[in-house]
DNA sequence: CCCAGGATTGACT
DNA sequence: GTCAATCCTGGGA
């Protein structure tokens, strides 16, 4: 089981260790194969200009989670760590209870269930009306990665914003990543 | 008060 | 490869 100190860390480092966590939503999900790492002090994160109504679980305890709609469309899922910062779930490997995520994503083939922001939530069926609660307690079940993983590096996704910084972090050459990391050196 | 723009996705050429 | 969909926050006037 993972406490909430856990997340009471830097965001970066919160976020490596997330890849290969098995995350569960009502008894739907999977291990986490992409994260990215938002901080206070980082122009691409909702934090930065400080707290506002709708950023304020990301100022809250660290572990619980911060769900803002993106393009008014998408629901996107973060775990909040030390005030200020959190930790974007990208994908996931879908692992349990896929035939609840397919009733809700539509037929589609399994490495498109959870790989996206955006996705992974629809799958599991989390929206804004679960911003805020803990991820150390039900509906949220967290389970530690069970062996060791090749993790790959690299720069964030879909921003605008501090482009070049290193934050983005995958399960090396998973299926279930939302786009493949640059080939490495 | 107004309105530009976004941590995305899926459909289409 | 391009592009529209669609909501609502928050920055600026």
């Amino acid at each position: 089981m993972i406490e909430a100190d856990f997340f009471a860390r830097p965001s970066k480092v919160v976020a490596l260790d997330l890849i290969g966590v098995s995350l569960l939503f009502e008894g739907v999900g999977g291990a986490i194969v992409e994260t990215e790492a938002y901080h206070e002090q980082d122009p691409a994160s909702h934090s930065y200009r400080g707290q506002t109504s709708r950023n304020g679980a990301m100022f809250g305890p660290p572990g619980h989670v911060y769900i803002y709609r993106s393009y008014g469309i998408h629901w996107c899922l973060n775990f909040v760590c030390l005030p200020g910062s959190a930790v974007l779930i990208r994908a996931l490997q879908p692992d349990v209870n896929i035939e609840a995520m397919r009733q809700r994503r539509g037929d589609v083939a399994t490495r498109l269930l959870c790989s996206g922001p955006g996705r992974l939530t629809e799958a599991l069926g989390i929206t804004g009306a679960h911003d805020g609660l803990s991820l150390t307690a039900p509906p949220f079940v967290l389970q530690p990665r069970s062996e060791d993983i090749a993790v790959d590096v690299g720069t964030r996704i879909g921003i605008t914003k501090a482009v070049g910084e290193n934050l983005r972090f995958g399960v090396k050459a998973s299926p279930f990543l939302s786009k493949k990391f640059p080939i490495a050196i």
